[in-house]
RNA sequence: GGCCCGUUCAUCUAGUGGUUAGGAUGCAGGAUUCUCAGUCCUGUCACAGGGGUUCGACUCCCCUACGGGCUGCCA
């Protein structure tokens, strides 16, 4: 028999495999995600992963990954790799988990894919069968169907029960080897589930049908399969979805049929769409790395998911490092409500973050994104580039808004904006006021945001103007537009060379429409 | 249909019987004698509805409405 493989082979307590956090695996808190590897990681696989990722950081216990890919029909192999890519990325890292590639499978309670585990499943159902926990089912589809049709119909009542529960093994016997399912026998009584977000929960178990936990074509089901996972990978606790609340009542009853002690759940709200739907896997950003291609931080999309149902003990406080949620992550404070989806805030959130790197940090994610643009930075050196990250650091919403923040970098500007062409150059005084800011440009020595800020200045005041009248021409003359970095240190960037080229064009552009109109 | 969960400003939320219902994002206005998509300041905006319980309900109970989930030989 298999039975005592089944629940009785790992020590209670503290796994004896390598751990790959050893420091920090103490508790004995043990928790997990189990994604299904069915195409990219879902923003509510994200939020799940990472609830659970700070839940057992915090407490000292053990992360793990488990690939659910029993669905044959839609997993495929290297979907396993988008899971991980995901992760990585969101700077979640595991304790134990499959292995992908090269890379080996770590942790004492393997394996950790779900499809490699289906003789643990199948012992179980075995056992349970054995025990008159379970039994097997010899009907159609057709008869259940009509069973079920009764059902809806008022012809008949209650959870389904089939006439196989108590039959007699000589009836069973009688049937060979016909294909069957195996079937819980849903016990008497309630279920009660004490939820970490929820509370208290419970449901008479009438409300439960004997439900499948193998098919006749011999696959476990989920519900038997997750169970039997999290038992023998002794997981304390189930944070998920809360679209598996109600299946938590089948999980229960299955961890008590099985010997199993019960994980503590704490069923998560889902996130919703910025309409209030469900986050549709066709919408973009549905896929987290969406999130990547837009330009967002993997410290802010850790920050926002966090927050969405979860709240700091501190109150009035929203930003927050990976770390520094760790520190201060407790469950308690988990909400139970849905949430919507606000990209808005997810920009202010992202712009606080961007703010937050190392000039360094920024010019290196800033660069890639600017190639791509078509922009080419490799004539650049390292210390223009990191210039250039630190005169646009605190304007990005996101890594991608550079390329229409400093484009004027790389390309002439080849349109002034309309709007402020009226406003700083239809003046009579334009294009002598030009030829003031080339010679500012020529002779200030050097050629720095300082000392130009400085010679802008003394000019402005000598012809007794705002020094705006001298900013807002020569920004426009520069970048073609009015907004942008600050107007000096983005002069000094771009060079002497390169503004005197630009003011002299602006110069014609303005001597043109002024010939015209 | 049955069962389960949820419902505080437009959005994310704080609030566990007595609060001017707080914060953040957004939005609006002002400021910033260099722009704004940045920054600062001010303002705007909410307890889904109805019954109870109570001296007193956002807070507790019931009902209704709305949203979501489960009800599969999907996970």
């Amino acid at each position: 028999m298999r039975q005592g493989s089944l629940c009785l082979c790992y020590p209670l307590g503290r796994p004896y495999g390598v751990q790959s956090h050893p420091e920090k695996v103490m508790s004995g808190i043990r928790v997990r995600i189990a994604p299904s590897p069915t195409g990219f990681f879902h923003i509510g696989n994200a939020k799940t992963a990472i609830i659970n990722w700070l839940f057992a950081r915090k407490e000292g216990g053990a992360f793990i990954l488990r690939l659910e890919d029993t669905d044959t029909e839609r997993s495929r192999a290297e979907y396993g790799e988008v899971i991980l890519e995901a992760l990585h990325w969101l700077g979640i890292d595991w304790d134990e988990g499959p292995g992908i590639g090269s890379e080996p499978e770590r942790g004492a309670y393997g394996p950790y894919r779900q499809s490699e585990r289906r003789h643990l499943h199948l012992a179980a159902a075995e056992r349970l069968v054995a025990e008159g926990k379970a039994y097997r089912c010899f009907c159609t589809p057709e008869e259940l169907e009509v069973m079920r049709r009764d059902v809806r119909e008022g012809r008949r009542s209650g959870p389904l029960r089939t006439q196989w529960r108590d039959a007699s093994p000589e009836e069973i016997a009688a049937m060979g080897d016909r294909p069957c399912a195996i079937r819980f026998k849903t016990p008497d009584g309630e279920t009660v589930i004490d939820d970490m977000v929820q509370g208290e929960v419970r449901t008479d178990n009438r409300e439960f049908d004997d439900f499948v936990i193998v098919k006749p074509n011999g696959d476990p089901v989920f519900h038997l399969a997750v169970v039997v996972d999290d038992g023998l990978m002794r997981i304390t606790h189930v944070l998920r979805g809360d679209d598996h609340l109600t299946n938590a009542f089948r999980h229960a009853m299955l961890f008590d049929a099985l010997g199993f002690d019960r994980p503590r759940f704490g069923h998560l709200p889902m996130v919703l769409d910025e309409h209030g739907k469900k986050y549709s896997k066709r919408l973009h950003g549905a896929n987290l790395l969406d999130w990547r291609e837009d330009g967002y931080l993997p410290q802010t999309m850790v920050n926002y998911l966090a927050l969405l149902g979860w709240t700091p003990e501190e109150e009035n406080r929203e930003l927050f490092t990976p770390e520094q949620l760790i520190e201060a992550f407790t469950v308690r404070r988990l909400g139970a409500s849905a949430a919507k989806f606000d990209r808005k805030k997810l920009d202010w959130m992202n712009g606080q973050h961007i703010r937050m790197l190392a000039p360094e940090t920024l010019r290196d994610l800033l660069t890639p994104i600017l190639a791509r643009a078509g922009f080419d930075c490799s004539d650049r050196s390292p210390e223009w580039l990191t210039r250039l990250a630190t005169i646009c650091q605190e304007k990005l919403p996101t890594l991608n808004a550079i390329v229409g923040l400093a484009d004027f970098f790389f390309r002439e500007p080849d349109a002034y904006e309309e709007k402020a062409v009226g406003k700083h150059w239809s003046k009579p005084n334009a294009v002598e006021r030009l030829e003031a800011i080339t010679m500012l440009l020529e002779t200030t020595e050097p050629f720095t945001s300082e000392a130009l800020h400085e010679a802008f200045k003394a000019r402005a005041e000598a012809e007794g103007v705002g020094l705006g009248q001298f900013v807002h021409p020569t920004r426009l003359a520069l970048t073609g537009r009015s907004v942008g970095p600050g107007l000096f240190e983005l002069a000094e960037l771009l060079g002497r060379e390169k503004c005197l080229e630009r003011v002299q064009r602006a110069i014609a552009f303005v001597k043109e429409m002024g010939g015209t109109s």
